[in-house]
DNA sequence: AACAAAAATTGATGTATATCATGTTTTTTA
DNA sequence: TAAAAAACATGATATACATCAATTTTTGTT
């Protein structure tokens, strides 16, 4: 039997958007006057959940965390690398408030275009809103994954699941640097810093991945898949 | 300081779609041609995870649950009142199988439009596309919440988000006949049977709610919420 | 280089909640 | 209407993790 269809918690998104490419010169130019780019520094915020949603964000380099927050609890939804887009639940007319928080993970670029201009050409270019309907549904797709780990898998699955992300999705080589912190490990696969620390050291005993200060290597990464999987 | 955001675990759809008002009447007739009315007895499958999505699904009456799987484990992702949609993240061309699975909570009617169709219409119509842009971003919000509250709140807070929803957005009255199982209850809050059944214990005990049978009425709305809030 | 601040680590303790076991009540079915 | 099955209920037990506290290491700053 095959199998059905396999969750992890990962969120960095890997659909590719079009949309751009469907627009007609003068859509183009339109956008190109109506957009500003932007740098931000390692734990910057790119925009904060409730306030006015003036603008769509385009990631151009670097990485950023989207969560949700209340009171002092925040839950990452995704991780968007460069390409991709924040901000798209702000289209809808009902709310024009972000409904989410975006912070760099690393210095990073990003290009602001304005909400009212994209909108309008939404409503206009059928093609490009059906690039980001689609955009759209790939993304609910990979968060609903991302949701039925976080709430099924136990730790070591749920950090297995971050591990292999970081290595397929962003880093994409078996050995690198880790940028991120235990604590921001933590917080991806929901769980505490502390505990982080000692599946780290599990898998590490168990020979699954050595580390070396910020260097990090995948051993065994068939062991680390299945684990992943069995949660 | 005001409330910034509420989240709730509760995930009935409350967004209107008047999607189907912006359309021409040739496309409206095209629709007509191309569509089935089926019923579904409580418990059956409306369509299953995995499988290739043929059709767009209208909930014409009824209630219906949509919940990913893998292996033995389930997550419930939203319900489904009457007018609402299911199979949108299918349009998406890099997925024509259903990302999850949907059955009806009660004996339920839907409209099945045939999803090629369905897509023709969204690519040659701007406006309908953008009301579908809308939804799914609505859609996708309220999920984010739900998302929020199953990894953050602990029971006492889960099934009263739970309760609440069901009073606000289903029954839409403080008294009701609880159609629902205790199992029910327990898929939705996202903990076990036992727990539910010791949790609503505790309710009663607290003079929150009272139950007789099937007949389930909420005492104190204000607590309820306040324990919602909290977590 | 010296210091402060942050991050990483380790062990001990506490707890929310799942799981198991068993019994009772309600519903369904034959 | 009796039998079977499902739902409901409750107490006992187990456990995965969070939380807390204390120590060491790394990083950043003057």
């Amino acid at each position: 039997m095959e199998k059905n269809n396999v969750q992890s918690s990962c969120t960095v998104a890997d659909y590719k958007c079009k949309c751009f490419d469907v627009l007609k010169p003068s859509e183009i130019e339109l956008i190109k006057n109506n957009e500003v780019y932007v740098t931000y520094k390692r734990g910057e915020t790119i925009c904060k959940q409730g306030t006015f949603a003036s603008h769509i964000v385009i990631m151009e380099e670097g990485l950023a965390k989207v969560s949700i927050e209340d009171c002092n609890k925040s839950l990452i939804l995704k991780i968007i690398p460069e390409g991709n887009m924040i901000g798209l639940t702000a289209l809808s007319q009902t709310n024009n408030t972000f409904q989410y928080s975006a912070s760099a993970y690393v210095d990073s670029k990003a290009r602001l275009i304005d909400i009212k201009i994209f909108k309008k050409i939404v409503k206009q270019n059928s093609d490009f809103s059906f690039e980001l309907l689609n955009l759209l549904a790939s993304n609910s797709v990979q968060i609903y994954g991302r949701f039925f780990c976080l709430t099924n898998k136990q730790s070591y699955g749920k950090l297995a699941d971050i591990i292999l992300c970081l290595s397929n999705r962003v880093y994409k080589k078996r050995e690198f640097e880790l940028l991120l912190s235990r604590k921001d490990l933590a917080e991806l696969s929901d769980m505490s810093t502390e505990n982080v620390i000692r599946m780290l050291k599990k898998f590490k005993e168990d020979g699954l991945i050595e580390m070396k200060g910020k260097q990090f290597k995948i051993i065994d990464y068939k062991n680390l898949v299945k684990i992943s999987e069995i949660g």
